[in-house]
DNA sequence: CGAGGGCGTTGATATATATCAATAATACCA
DNA sequence: TGGTATTATTGATATATATCAACGCCCTCG
């Protein structure tokens, strides 16, 4: 098995195998699912939405069932802990938080949700979500009814294959960030959470080494299991290793090979 | 939402929605996934091993292609990372633990699973185990050939929908872990972890109460994020304040309601 | 029965990160 | 446009947990 974050063999990011898709999101945002698919085949930036593998004519069912959302404004709930399962939902454009809240009232960020990743996962089980997903910008989803999903998926033996391993990947990249929670230290996290960020930008044909964070330093600490203070303190540290450039939410990956080493060589804790 | 462990309505052991069974495991051992239905059809000790709302046929079908592995010793793998996706397991009798390695050689355990639970679902997204299944102790497992379990779940929507909802499940109890790493202190998270084996023994027709441990502090304190020295302090604590008894392995849990007030009220952090 | 190794406990100390606090920069909104 | 709230930075200090170390208890196995 490989490291966790940034190593390919091993992808903790939820849907990391993007690998090939530089179709600009612009043009995306356009499309609907089969038109997706049509455009580009050997693209995955569809986890659900249009899965490798199917035809054409599943593609079309599969389109049927799929609704496009109304989009969401920045701030705005997709849903919310304890409602019902109605649909999954894939990322379409924007950019979403999933966090589980305690009774107590901390909040915990459980995942960031980029174009092309599905959420909503979580609810199966129970028939209710145990978490609130947020638009962290405005946002656009499309809407998986889940009882159909999973009918149609009766019916398309590659998209239920599809959608297992979307479940499984969801519950890989957990165990990832459990081992991140579990065993790493701040710098260690933080920078396993920023080449986690830049191999899927990098996936969706965006720049890995430049991009803009669109949550604040403390989602990021409460991803992290950290303070938004440690959160600064660490951006501030890998600036002056010159190994980052950071201004405000901009991030410029200067050293990615060094920031790589960082994870696992930082001390053994 | 609820809290995190011990309270029903958000549950975050694997799989916890056991509560109606009182049949002890002595009795399960003997049985083949059919006879366990029959014998035990209010019970839920059967994830997938023998799903609710299965009828007869479905389960007929369902037992005939989970094999019997021959039983593992303790220490034994049942399968390790980086190994093919060939089957899903389901925990007969016995207790084992998933570990995620980091290259660099540390280890995180990622979950215990006890009779009744499955383990495998990680792999089905790359095709390939992403951890280690190690026996705590002598343990029976039974074994789902992954492909075949796909098939008959497209011909049986019970069991497709209940594979979905294990799959799930798995999710929740991952972010309630992360929750727990992210966001609580030392004796919380021990608190918790008590608390969620309690439950689980509970929903086995075991007591609550009194339960025999089978991994080491150090185990626990690689699920938890903590040092096993952090462990012993933290039990010793908890039988300081009179919360619980502990000597070595052998848990009684003398004051529940209080263990799960510290969960949240230890402090704010 | 005795030796040895793993496991667990406990103490002293070190250290990473949280907490508290003040200030600065930025974004948002009237 | 300016004012206010949010977000980010940085410093000083506190604290939780890790680390290091010693010891004792089992359990296993010769």
């Amino acid at each position: 098995m490989q490291d966790a974050y940034g190593r390919p063999a091993v992808s903790y990011g939820i849907f990391t195998q993007f690998n090939e898709c530089s179709m600009p999101a612009q043009t995306l945002r356009q499309l609907n699912v089969v038109q997706l698919r049509t455009a580009c085949s050997s693209c995955s930036v569809h986890e659900l939405c249009l899965p490798a593998g199917l035809d054409q004519h599943g593609l079309e069912q599969l389109d049927r069932i799929v609704n496009r959302k109304r989009p969401l404004k920045r701030g705005e709930y997709l849903y919310r802990a304890g409602s019902a399962l109605q649909s999954l939902y894939a990322v379409r454009t924007g950019f979403l938080k999933s966090s589980v809240l305690h009774d107590d009232g901390r909040e915990q960020v459980a995942g960031f949700h980029m174009t092309g990743e599905m959420l909503g996962m979580d609810a199966i089980g129970s028939g209710k979500h145990i978490c609130d997903a947020i638009a962290l910008e405005d946002s656009d989803v499309c809407e998986i009814p889940y009882n159909e999903l999973e009918q149609l998926s009766r019916n398309i033996p590659a998209l239920q294959h599809h959608f297992h391993r979307i479940m499984s990947r969801e519950i890989t990249r957990d165990y990832g960030v459990m081992l991140l929670l579990g065993s790493m230290r701040a710098e260690e996290r933080l920078a396993a959470f920023l080449l986690n960020l830049s191999q899927r930008f990098a996936s969706r044909g965006y720049s890995p080494l430049r991009f803009h964070l669109r949550m604040t330093r403390e989602e990021i600490g409460s991803y992290l299991g950290l303070k938004l203070e440690t959160i600064s303190r660490a951006f501030s540290q890998f600036q002056n290793e010159g190994l980052v450039t950071v201004r405000n939410k901009s991030i410029e990956i200067s050293d990615l090979e060094r920031l790589r080493l960082l994870i696992g060589h930082c001390s053994e804790r």
